[in-house]
DNA sequence: AACTCGACGGCAAGGGGTTGCCAACCTGTT
DNA sequence: AACAGGTTGGCAACCCCTTGCCGTCGAGTT
């Protein structure tokens, strides 16, 4: 069970076990026919380099966790998915971390994490910003969808993917749109409604913001109803499960979609093209994001280049455009 | 940044290193107010015993890895958050592996890992039997969703769920069902064939198999095309997203459902219940196939009480009724 | 032929915990 | 008062690999 270790690969071809240590990590410092030899006689044996015992000098272990602020949003489904991949090509192994949107369950987890992990991915943290700085002295860390000063980050244009959405909105003639806000210590849902806010104001339209409501289909229900009260012909969700969860609502409602009120989300997640009518969302290329974020916390980890900066990596968004959106109602005066 | 270490602890405190050691490990083994003064001492440094050391010498690192035939299907979503859950809550570390769909990626991941973890959960494997066994002689493995004599496994009950549907469609007075394959080389795939098959068989109706397909939306398309070649009325896709590819082809060839065609999936993902129409799916609790699986292997990594041999876990499925199964549509003589 | 120098291999000291074994000590017994 | 037996703490080896340092040896120089 206990494979072969280093010591047995160094007696079965008569050398010492540094020149075996050597020849798996430091090929230049062996002759090359000696470490042929070596390596020919560690393969025969199947020797596998213990990854502890590796770790244990060195203190970083090719692993890096990926913590997430809720597994159970498909959205996320396409960032681990790049961060996956692009761990795998760099032969990183990726740890998965649940933070169930707790900012305490977050914080033990990468504690826990902070000494067997050689970096962090924190997607959508909902940590206050201390505690950010103080976990990225301790390992590198890159945010995903969310930008702190001094941190690496990786994060969709959200400026311009708002005034999207709100041009969108307004050449459809809408005059006032409702923003249901995402959870409070989100920095995703702050970045949203200020970009929207200050879009709108651009084009002169009004724009208020309800909730926040946490961001499940369950949660549609109530923030369609005050969407409603509010009196608004366009409905901005914080994502698009609140959206689908809104769409629900306004067909128990007879409310129809989008002749009455029209429905955006975030995220362009595999449902929003299912749902009825079909979601119109904001989306972009979140494998990409994934995939990103990883390679900058790679270069951080296990750096290639003289050390740069903290890079802010920001991508294009897209506007994707389905059946959820129309012309505004005419008011019924 | 190296934390403190047990030797610092052991000086601040006036004990020997072996003593802080038991203080954390080993709890009977040293006097209660020594290991109060030893943990206070501790708590204040901020030790945090290293993971690497204490692997080093045990093997084992709380840390488990869950290895996913194709992370992008969003059922599996499910699984790994049950997993994910119930590993944490016994502190321990999960490590999410993408297989790609690749026996070979599959295989070569876990051997990359079989040294850096105490355990495989192993999720519709791809792998043949004589390697699953071999991996098994490594490290303890749960298998999920695949069965193997002398291996623990986890799945749901495909021959009850199977002979629901059947018996559902049968109901609805439908002769002729045809089952879009799954892949080759799936476990799943070839139990829910034969399941439906002798279900079929019992039931007096036709069941006719065409594929295999790759389980995507994508591949709806030839997938519904050939099943509205065989002439079935209706048809039973091997996954949802697999279904859900069927439905928007048959709605692009304005076939009607369930009018014309009864349409029935496996899974339950969160998107049947939204396509148009809503999918008919066996579901199940696969939060709870997750939890289930992880626990198993906890029981084999560390074990509670004496050794069980493998248990193999069959847990119920339910068929969920929605808007794509309806009376067979009278034959067109 | 004496000398320099680079290439290569080996020795041994860690890295941070764990644990078998022994010694010291304490308690209670006869 | 001598002794048996149980507790508790310390010593040191060990887990497996890495790496600084040194010694050796052979090739090249003059």
């Amino acid at each position: 069970m206990p494979g072969p270790t280093i010591y047995d690969v160094a007696a079965a071809a008569g050398v010492a076990t540094s020149t075996v240590s050597r020849a798996f990590s430091n090929p230049t410092r062996v002759n090359a026919t000696t470490r042929e030899r070596v390596l020919a006689v560690a393969t025969e044996l199947g020797y596998r380099p213990n990854p502890h015992a590796r770790a244990l000098l060195s203190g970083r272990n090719h692993t890096i966790a990926m913590v997430v602020s809720d597994i159970t949003n498909p959205h996320y489904f396409e960032l681990i998915r790049g961060a996956e991949m692009r761990a795998r090509a760099s032969e990183y192994t990726l740890v998965l971390v649940n933070a169930e949107e707790s900012p305490r369950v977050e914080y033990e987890q990468i504690q826990r994490l902070a000494s067997s992990v050689d970096g962090f991915v924190l997607a959508a943290s909902r940590l206050p910003d201390e505690n950010l700085r103080q976990i990225a002295v301790q390992r590198p860390v890159v945010l995903m969808s969310r930008e702190l000063a001094g941190l690496s980050s990786v994060v969709l244009d959200h400026v311009q993917g708002c005034r999207q959405v709100v041009e969108h909105l307004a050449s459809l003639g809408h005059q006032d749109v409702v923003y249901l806000a995402g959870p409070r210590n989100s920095w995703m849902a702050a970045t949203r409604w200020s970009a929207l806010r200050s879009a709108a104001e651009a084009l002169g339209i009004r724009a208020t913001r309800i909730g926040p409501f946490t961001p499940r289909v369950s949660q549609g229900g109530a923030a369609a109803d005050g969407a409603l009260h509010a009196g608004a012909t366009a409905i901005v969700a914080h994502n698009d499960l609140l959206a689908i969860g809104v769409l629900r609502r306004l067909a128990q409602r007879a409310v129809r979609v989008p002749d009455d009120v029209s429905v955006v989300g975030f995220d362009n997640i595999f449902a929003a093209d299912l749902c009825t009518p079909t979601l119109t969302t904001l989306g972009g290329a979140h494998a990409d994001l994934g995939r990103s974020a990883v390679e900058i916390l790679l270069e951080a980890v296990a750096p290639v280049r003289t050390k740069e900066s903290a890079p802010q990596v920001v991508l294009p968004t897209e506007l994707v455009l389905r059946g959820s959106t129309g012309p505004a109602a005419r008011p019924a005066v």
